[in-house]
DNA sequence: TTCTTGACTTGGACTCTGTCCATCGTAGGA
DNA sequence: TCCTACGATGGACAGAGTCCAAGTCAAGAA
């Protein structure tokens, strides 16, 4: 995610404050943020930007394969920058922390032709679930 | 999920019959329905359940383990009664379609202990995106 | 069988996330 | 510097889900 700017630049992107700001706040700190996060870290270097703009730029970076999206519970999606390098994601069930992990095996290799349904199977996700250590140590004191 | 009012008659549930409708819409086909696909199925016996009625018996199911949510875009959540036999998702990424699919191979094996952060790993949740074969073919006509 | 009561249902208001659109502003080439 | 098409704005709108006060009823007690 570096130099993502510069990327930008390359591919014709027209280069304006708003987009700037987005593209900065998403290479900053390798958090995962929501739409809305997004929104205030930008309006806290450009005011008035709007709530669309984030969301029309945010769909331009998904789309140019810069940033992914991911939607683990139902609530708002959250944009991950660090779409180069594949990984996938350890969520805690108590406060919704994300981390990037890095299992071994292939689980696209895990599914046989027959479970297939003549589908072009192109992509797999793994979710982690569980409870982080700070998580964890409430829930003990509540039981 | 067979004999669901049964089991859930023997932990106590109070037998409405709204509750027992959205129990019956599950316990058909075993496709993974929205909640509002839900109150229209139930919406056919039964016509004047509420949407609330339906969110609330679905939370409910969900937290007997009866039945799992599933969100696999960031719209609205899918409910799958099959929540006895373990299993993973394979999801067209064109129609949204879901098909139950059972890799081989233990992904909770494949997260190294140095990738989980101190966090208790209870689940994982595999999901294979692609496209089924009719969005194949509609995407090859349209290229 | 009837009574009683607390659990369940209702529907409408509300929140949150995201999209759409008409209008205005501006980046960047001529 | 000027033009203009691309991008930004903000307000309306839509979809999914939650909340709540008031009304209803399942099921145990008498």
């Amino acid at each position: 995610m570096s130099d993502l700017l510069g990327r930008l630049r390359g591919r014709g992107w027209r280069m304006t404050s708003q987009r700037r700001v987005v593209a900065e706040v998403l290479d900053g700190d390798h958090v995962h943020l929501t739409a809305d996060e997004v929104h205030a870290r930008a309006a806290r270097r450009l005011p008035e930007i709007s709530r669309a703009t984030v969301y029309n730029t945010l769909g331009e970076l998904v789309s140019l394969g810069e940033v992914t999206e991911v939607s683990t519970d139902g609530r708002a999606k959250r944009y991950d920058p660090n779409a180069h390098h594949p990984h996938q994601h350890l969520v805690c069930s108590g406060c919704g922390t994300i981390r990037d992990v890095h299992p071994t095996g292939n689980p696209l290799a895990d599914l046989p032709a027959e479970e297939r349904f003549g589908f072009t199977v192109s992509e797999v996700e793994v979710t982690y679930h569980g409870l982080c250590p700070s998580c964890a140590r409430s829930a003990h004191l509540d039981a």
